[in-house]
RNA sequence: GGCCUCAUCGUCUAGCGGUUAGGACGUCGGAUUCUCAUUCCGAUAACCGGGGUUCGAUUCCCCGUGAGGCUGCCA
């Protein structure tokens, strides 16, 4: 087997989107699951749109995912100046076209040498005005080879001399390109379709249908894995290639990640970027899993949740869908909830370093006890919901109002409510416990609920007040999990506190 | 408009000529001596339409329809 190449070629114009993301994972997937290489490089070859922050951003959010590739950015931050052969074609760049200009205009001269390209002289004005004429006609915009006949020698003079020309591709007529691509099949598509495009804005300047074939060839890439947006740059790219005679890597054409109503994964309609989504406590772990089967599924199996290295070894190509999938936030929720029941079963002192900073001022032994508490499973699905789910222990008591106390539905008139929180008083008082000691839940839990028969109420007629008393709040934990966290003292204070609001 | 592509429950998907069309998320019920969450159990719901091919089509072919992508001196 050769060895498989695969690129991640993110172009900084924006901050790291999700379907950058998934494009990465897969390309991530496909390399490690066939023992291959994963080359990382920034298209940045626009230099109005693209910055450095954004730069940033994308190889920041990709290494904190864990999905950074193998050459061409820093896997490892120490390992910067590591590869010190000089045979070593390993380069912890990262790559970045902006640096690469020589090498590029090497080729396109090249290019030009050999009579695949040529010199266009044509102004931003004539062009646009004959496009929309041609939108007028209702045909295809098109360049109508204005300087496809000049002499190469003539043009080349001129540019010599100052002259601004942009630099096209002769693109053949009535050719007959087409490629089988690994995941939608033979795809064709008649090179008349296509008409002269710029390669080059200026010697110096390449676009991006250029830099991409040559980075693709020079860097070795077998196999383009990439968004199904790019299907139609890929006939301008073969000719390339083809006008090279440069051998062609295999293409797989992703399907895209769409909003709601079915339309390309955008800004406008959902949260795209990365960080947003890590920021508000999804785990790269469970981003990646749920974006692993947007698009591709494991072939027969019932499983849903999947660690990197089930991942790696199930990928191929052949189980990547063809249609478009929708982002679906709600399942993404699910998948993340069951991480964080993992994460916190598996290693609290962990989990507790992921969450401490949204947790500050809380005590950190305290709460890495609650985390472990049964009655506290399932409750984030989100990291950015623990504080909130904390607070009925943590935070000060609310200052709510008499009704929180007499749920309706109970039908809790005021002397019930007086007779339940004065004996559960009393039951607390008659109980010791150290707080934080779960052990002790079972007993006032016991405790409260023999209060039932003993005041000839309903469930919801004790328990509901306690509750209510202790935690403030329609909705918390129960009551007895609330007291053994919120100690003894505590509770008692609260079950006065609700005790003075009925006088 | 042109070119290209796609099409199974609301959503993500299994299926690769013969299945009671399976799973997951969601939703809705029920259970878990109080709420919420979890957990468990149950229910709900799909092969875009029309022609072929075939003994037999969700599956193969064609035509519609619908949806999407691209149509830049952006990537």
């Amino acid at each position: 087997m050769s060895s498989i190449r695969v690129r991640i070629p993110p172009s900084p114009t924006g901050l790291l989107h999700i379907g950058t993301v998934r494009t990465a994972l897969y390309n991530y997937l496909f390399a490690k699951h066939n023992k291959g290489v994963m080359v990382f490089r920034i298209e940045d070859t626009d230099k109005e749109r693209g910055t450095k922050e954004f730069e940033d951003d994308i190889i920041n959010g990709l290494t904190k995912l864990g999905i950074a590739g193998d050459e061409g950015i820093h896997i490892h931050p120490n390992s910067r100046n590591s590869p010190k052969s000089p045979n070593s074609r390993k380069y912890y760049g990262p790559y970045r076209q902006s640096e690469r200009t020589e090498i590029y205009k090497k080729y396109l001269q090249e290019l030009l040498a050999g009579d695949h390209a040529y010199y266009c002289f044509c102004s931003k004005e004539r062009l646009d005005k004959m496009r929309e004429e041609q939108a007028a006609k209702k045909l295809p915009p098109r360049y109508d080879g204005c300087c496809a006949g000049l002499d190469p020698k003539e043009s080349a003079k001129r540019v010599a001399q100052g002259e601004k020309a942009v630099i096209r591709l002769r693109v053949p007529r009535d050719k007959d390109v087409r490629w089988r691509d690994l995941v939608r099949g033979e795809v064709a598509i008649q090179s008349g379709e296509l008409d002269d495009f710029v390669i080059a804005r200026a010697i110096h300047d390449p676009l991006y249908n250029f830099t991409v074939v040559v980075d693709d060839h020079t860097m070795e890439i077998t196999h383009v894995i990439r968004g199904e947006d790019h299907i139609s740059n890929t006939p301008k790219q073969m000719l390339i290639f083809q006008a090279f005679g440069w051998k062609l890597p295999e293409f797989a054409h992703l399907p895209l990640i769409l909003n709601e109503d079915r339309s390309k994964l955008s800004k406008r309609k959902n949260k795209v970027s990365v960080d947003d989504y890590l920021k508000e406590g999804y785990l790269p772990e469970a981003l990646l899993n749920f974006l692993a089967l947007i698009g591709w599924n494991p072939g027969d199996t019932k499983q849903e949740i999947f660690s990197m290295e089930e991942l790696i070894e199930k990928f191929t190509l052949e189980h990547v869908h063809k249609g478009g999938a929708v982002f679906d936030l709600k399942k993404l929720d699910w998948i993340n909830g069951e991480y964080i029941k993992k994460a916190i079963k598996d290693d609290v002192d962990t989990f507790y370093a992921r969450i401490s900073d949204r947790v500050q001022g809380y005590d950190a032994a305290l709460v890495k006890k609650i985390l472990r508490d049964p009655d506290f499973e399932g409750r984030f699905k989100k990291l950015s919901e623990v504080p909130a789910e904390l607070a009925p222990i943590f935070a000060p008591l609310p200052d709510y109002p008499l009704n929180l106390l007499a749920n309706e539905k109970f039908k809790i008139t005021p002397d019930i409510l007086k007779t339940t929180l004065t004996a559960a008083k009393k039951k607390a008082e008659s109980l010791e416990w150290k707080k934080g000691d779960s052990a002790k839940a079972k007993a006032i839990s016991d405790a409260m609920i023999s209060l039932v028969a003993e005041l000839g109420l309903k469930n919801g007629q004790v328990l509901w007040p306690i509750r209510a008393a202790l935690s403030g709040a329609e909705k918390s934990p129960n009551f007895a999990t609330l007291a053994v966290y919120l100690g003894k003292e505590e509770t008692l204070k609260r079950l006065d506190v609700a005790l003075n609001k009925l006088k």
